[in-house]
RNA sequence: CGGGGCGUGGCGCAGUCCGGUUAGCGCGCUUGACUGGGGGUCAAGAGGUCGCAGGUUCGAAUCCUGUCGCCCCGACCA
């Protein structure tokens, strides 16, 4: 075994701030030597991190491996035909990075960057999987992803190139033994497991399952204000979603109002909550927000309180339709008889779906379907009928979760995804195998992704403090560092190799600080990298004949007999472990 | 894709408005001496097509046109 040393190896730290770097994360991985940037959202991953990203990598194995899953590896470099059939091509748009650049026949333009790999994987279960026998099934791998995102940001949290475990189970059943349901739960105790061992404070939320998704899936998130979800959580614990999902407690009726007879104002060219609240002086809340959207091919009405707003994801749940957008000047004209920007509930024949919040409204203000003026004294109930109801906004500050308790809004970053797919991609790719019947039926499958880098960074951007990182034991790059503080000390330099050696010989994953560098110059790069655990051996602490021990974590420290370091690293290390 | 900002040695920046010697400063790097428990001191050095391409001019880092790249806000995001 080699020995590890500082001045042999490469952990290229800088004391300056990178002017490019926005969020922690992303300046202490450059500062600390663990990444370089070669282009918008593609990083190179220096040896010290490297070494910490090949440690997440390891621990997402054997956590998937003992879920049962399976290994393979698949390429980046996809056929077209096969996003062809799924009808991705049109649906993530410039998301899917294609190779082009030749005559439009040729092998390049009919080879695409895998952004992930339903499409691939599918078409390996049609080929291979004929017997329900052969089932259920989970095949994963540890690959690189590659996304035209349009703006990557914040260092490794949103990159165009990245490292994804991405898994797909294959069931017959979604329900029973061998089924989706419990695929899915190994997956999701699996993430838990492996969230866990990197130290990473995560919470779980339902998520918004899209418009053509299965019926459940979780997110695994940490919180971070560089993240760009919000996570809601109800105060009392019970309750966690993503805020595309939340649902949120309806709002009493504070009663209120005159019970004003309604009344039309000229607002000539007002059109927005604001211009026409500021206009009569009332507040947004006081207003009807009407939006009509183009439901499946309807129109189809959403009436929210003038400071909220519509959340399509429920809205499309609420009425029930596959399709949801917001209609265009035309069909709004036609549905409301106004110009865009003066539409109200009365008097319209389309469907409308009225969020909880609107039927305890008194006296509001909403559009008169009339260009140019709006109503005032509007009675829910009285002035035009609700006949549908429910929770179709975005929850807000202030809001309460359905058991009562206040809702709290964070910032988080999403670092796993379990999905129930059901037969979206068995059934466009016509993959199926014989059931026990002998009847060919499409696969029931799940899938389920984890962000391997972000693992890395969600971890340093919640565990760090001003002096630098602070690894969770089981991903730093090095768990000990030994800081040898005067090498022209026979002495000092003698012990600190020893100890070095005795721990490298104990299975620690040690390096030895032997720099010729000045103390305060060491301690800070010690400080900057994050190494859990810090042995300092000098030629002050050796008259004593100690040598001092300190945790990275806790600042705490302790000076100790070299003889008791071995042992007692082991100790501290189970200790700081999580 | 809309809005904003920035491209000058490895890193952080000044110089650009108002064109004019060999383009500066700090960090880092090299060599030497001193120093040695929280980012040392002194001395001597190495290192730059000023993003790129055109143009204006006797003369361009600086002015004009175009173009590329990077960052931030927003939109988008299986």
């Amino acid at each position: 075994m080699r020995s590890m040393r500082w001045s042999q190896y490469f952990i290229p730290t800088s004391k300056e701030v990178p002017a490019d770097a926005a969020v922690p994360s992303h300046q202490l991985m450059v500062r600390a030597g663990l990444i370089r940037q070669v282009v918008a959202g593609a990083y190179s991953y220096l040896p010290p991190g490297y070494r910490s990203l090949r440690k997440i990598e390891a621990i997402v194995r054997e956590e998937m491996n003992r879920a049962g899953a399976i290994e393979l590896h698949m390429p980046a470099m996809h056929p077209i035909e096969w996003w062809e059939e799924t009808g991705r091509v049109a649906a993530m748009g410039e998301v899917l990075v294609r190779l082009g650049g030749g005559t439009g026949d040729d092998w390049r333009s009919r080879t695409v960057l895998g952004p992930t790999h339903e499409e691939v994987i599918t078409e390996h279960a049609r080929a291979y999987l004929k017997s329900y026998k052969q089932l259920p099934i989970n095949f994963y791998q540890i690959q690189t992803k590659f996304r035209g995102e349009a703006r990557p940001k914040s260092g490794v949290l949103r990159t165009r190139e990245f490292l994804m475990k991405d898994a797909y189970s294959f069931h017959m059943t979604k329900e029973g033994p061998g089924g989706l349901d419990e695929g899915y739960q190994k997956m999701y105790d699996a993430y838990c497991a492996i969230f866990s061992r990197c130290g990473l404070p995560y919470v779980i939320v339902e998520a918004d399952s899209g418009p053509i998704g299965g019926d459940a899936s979780h997110e695994f998130m940490v919180p971070t204000d560089a993240g760009e979800d919000w996570l809601v959580q109800a105060e009392d614990g019970k309750y966690a979603a993503n805020l595309e999902r939340a649902e949120v407690a309806p709002l009493p009726d504070l009663g209120g109002g005159r019970n004003a007879a309604i009344a039309e104002v000229h607002t000539p060219g007002l059109r927005t909550i604001d211009e026409v609240s500021t206009f009569l002086k009332c507040k947004p809340s006081d207003m009807i927000k009407t939006i009509i959207y183009e439901a499946d091919g309807a129109a189809l009405v959403a009436l929210v309180r003038g400071d909220h707003e519509v959340n399509e994801g429920k809205l499309r749940r609420a009425a029930g339709v596959k399709s949801l957008q917001q209609a265009d000047a035309e069909l709004i004209r036609k549905t409301t008889g106004a110009e865009v920007g003066f539409a109200g509930p009365a008097g319209l024949t389309a469907r409308i779906i009225a969020d909880q919040a609107v039927t305890v409204m008194h006296d509001a203000v909403t559009g008169a379907n009339k260009t140019d003026y709006h109503v005032t004294g509007v009675n829910p109930g009285r002035d035009f009928k609700i006949a549908e109801s429910g929770d179709v906004r975005v929850a807000v500050q202030g809001d309460r979760a359905r058991n009562g308790s206040p809702l709290a809004f964070k910032k988080c970053i999403e670092v796993g995804h379990v999905f129930k797919l059901g037969t979206k991609y068995s059934d466009s790719m016509k993959a199926t195998c014989l059931d026990a019947e002998g009847k060919p039926r499409a696969f029931i499958m799940g899938c389920y992704g984890i962000g391997v880098n972000r693992i890395m960074a969600a971890a340093i951007e919640s565990l760090h403090d001003e002096k630098g990182i602070v690894w969770p034991t089981s991903i730093a790059p090095f768990e000990v560092a030994v800081i040898a503080l005067d090498l022209r000390d026979e002495q000092v330099n003698a012990l600190a190799t020893k100890l070095h050696n005795e721990l490298e010989a104990a299975g620690v994953d040690v390096i030895l600080d032997d720099r010729d560098a000045r103390p305060g110059f060491k301690f800070n790069d010690a400080d900057l990298v994050g190494f859990p655990v810090r042995i300092v051996v000098g030629k002050k602490g050796l008259a004593e004949g100690l040598v001092e021990l300190q945790i990275r974590k806790t600042g705490e420290s302790r000076k100790v007999a070299p003889e008791t370091v071995v042992g007692g690293v082991g100790e501290l290390l189970r200790d700081v472990a999580l």
